[in-house]
DNA sequence: CGTGGCTTTGAATTACATCAAACCTTGTGG
DNA sequence: CCACAAGGTTTGATGTAATTCAAAGCCACG
C-alpha cells in the first residue's frame, strides 16, 4: 500500500533557481506561437494578442526543477510550451501522488484560495510561458472570453480528475497501465510515430505514483502486456501500441 | 480490487420522473434563501437577485432518484438546498466510483463539452434549485462576477479532487476512513451536535465506493476505530468523533 | 571502466478482497 | 401485535493482487 517516492521528502528548494533560465522576451512571440490553438491564449483574436504579449515571459526549466511548491502563494500561472511537467502531493512520510502530467499547451498554476496545494516539477527539459496571476486576471475585465476559456479548461481538468479517481479507486493494475498508455498516446499524438510508438518521457517511479502502484508493479505489468503482444517496448522510454483497440478495451474495464 | 455496487448496473431511468416533484415557484425566494452565502448566488447583490430568481425553479428529489445520468446532455445545473447527493461513474461490469458527495450549498451539473460524464443521485430526501444552463450562462454577460464565482467553485472542486486522488492512490484503509470522517464533520458542521456527533447519511456501500474499498472493509475499519476509542457509533447512521485531533493526524498520514 | 541511478526479476509477505453466514432493522401483511 | 421478508450491516474464514524486500541487470556519464 505504501507508495514509493524517488525524492524521499519534498525537495528543499522553495522555487527553482538553478536550472531555471529566463529566455529573451523577444522569444515570446504570441502571434507566431505554434501551439496557441491549444492554449487559453486562442480565446483572443490576433489583434488582441498584444495585451497578452505584454505580460508574458518565457522560461526554460531543467528536469527535476520546480515551477512552484505546495504551500506557495499562487503568484504565477504557466502555459507549457514544450516538455513534460508533473504535479504532485506528498504525505508526511514521503508517499507521493502525482495528480497529473502536463504537455505542450497545458495550463497550470490555478489554486483555490490563492495557495497552491500541489507542487509542479519539470520531468524533461521544459519551456513555459509565465504570467503574473494578478496581471492575467486583470485582463479578464477587458476580455471576459479569457475567463470563460479558463473556466472551460478547469472544467475539463475536473472531468479528467474524476476519470482518474475511477482509475485509482476501481481499476486493476493492468487496467491502470492500459488506461495510462492510451491516454498518453492521445495526449502525445503529435509525437506519435507512424508505427504507433510513443515516447514514455517519465521514469517508472513517476508512472507508479500517478497510478497508485509501485515501481515493481509498473515494470511487471508493462512486461506482461509486452509478453501478451499488446505492446512492445523498443526501449525503456518508448512504447509501441501494437493492438491499441484491445488495449482500450482493457483500459475501459471490459 | 473489484469494487462492489448496490445497483449492479446503471439505473434504467434516463432522468428522474417518479420521485421528483416540482415545488411551487413561489417557494424559490432567493432573497430569503438561508444558504445563499454558501452558493454562487451570493455573487449577486440583493438588487440583482431578481434576474436569478426569474430563471430558477425548485425540485424535491426522493432517495435513489437521479438528477441526471452519465451521458446526458448538460441541460441543467443545480444548487443543493438540503439533503445529500452523490456523483458517480461506472465501469461496464458494475464497479462504481463515487467521485463526490454534495451537501447544502453545493453546486453541480457542470460538464466538459456539454455532455455529463457522471451521474448524480439523491442519497437522502433532497431539495435543489434548478437552472437551465443556457439561461444561467447568458447571465454571465450581464454579471461577469457570476462567472468568476463559478470559476472559483470549480477551482475548489479541482483541489478537492486532487486530495481525493492522494487518498485513493496512497492512503491505507484506516487513513481513508479517518479522512472521510474528518471531511464529513467539516462539511456538516451545521448539523454537528455538541458532543461531536455527525450524521452518516449514506450507506456503507456508498462510503466504500467513495473510498475505493469494499463494504466489509469499511465496516471492519469503523469497528476498529471504535474499539480503539477514536470514534463511537451510537447508531448505524451516526458517528461521534471522540478524539478528532488524533483522527486528523491519522487522516493526514502521520 | 567504474559508479550511481533506474529498471527488471524473483521470493516472501500482507492489506484488502472475496466468499459465506449470521445479525440486525424496518416495513408489511396476516 | 407479531411473523417474516428484504436489504443493509457485521463478523468470520479464506484467497489473492499487489506490495515489500532483496538482488541482479543495465545504461549513461564522468
Amino acid at each position: 500500500m505504501r507508495g514509493s517516492s524517488s525524492n524521499p521528502v519534498a525537495a528543499p528548494l522553495k522555487t527553482a533557481r538553478r536550472g531555471t533560465v529566463k529566455l529573451g522576451a523577444a522569444l515570446a512571440r504570441c502571434a507566431a506561437c505554434e501551439i496557441r490553438g491549444q492554449t487559453f491564449c486562442s480565446a483572443l483574436h490576433d489583434d488582441e494578442l498584444g495585451r497578452l504579449q505584454s505580460i508574458v515571459s518565457q522560461f526554460r526549466v531543467a528536469p527535476g526543477q520546480l515551477l512552484f511548491h505546495e504551500g506557495d502563494e499562487a503568484g504565477n500561472v504557466f502555459n507549457v510550451l514544450s516538455g513534460v511537467v508533473k504535479l504532485y502531493k506528498f504525505l508526511p512520510d514521503g508517499r507521493r501522488q502525482i495528480t497529473g502530467f502536463l504537455f505542450a499547451g497545458d495550463f497550470l498554476g490555478v489554486a483555490a484560495g490563492g495557495i497552491l496545494s500541489y507542487s509542479a516539477e519539470a520531468v524533461s527539459d521544459v519551456v513555459v510561458c509565465r504570467f503574473v496571476r494578478r496581471q492575467l486576471y486583470r485582463l479578464f475585465d477587458e476580455f471576459p472570453k479569457l475567463e470563460s476559456r479558463l473556466l472551460g479548461i478547469t472544467t475539463d481538468e475536473l472531468a479528467a480528475a474524476q476519470d482518474q479517481m475511477l482509475l485509482l479507486g476501481r481499476k486493476t493494475a493492468t487496467e491502470k497501465i492500459a488506461s495510462f498508455l492510451i491516454n498518453l498516446a492521445r495526449r502525445m499524438k503529435i509525437e506519435l510515430e507512424p508505427n504507433n510508438t510513443v515516447p514514455l518521457p517519465m521514469p517508472r517511479g513517476d508512472i507508479a505514483d500517478y497510478l497508485g502502484l509501485t515501481v515493481e508493479t509498473v515494470s511487471r505489468t508493462l512486461g506482461k502486456l509486452a509478453r501478451e503482444g499488446l505492446i512492445a517496448l523498443p526501449g525503456v522510454y518508448r512504447v509501441t501500441l501494437l493492438r491499441p483497440d484491445d488495449l482500450q478495451e482493457i483500459a475501459e474495464g471490459f
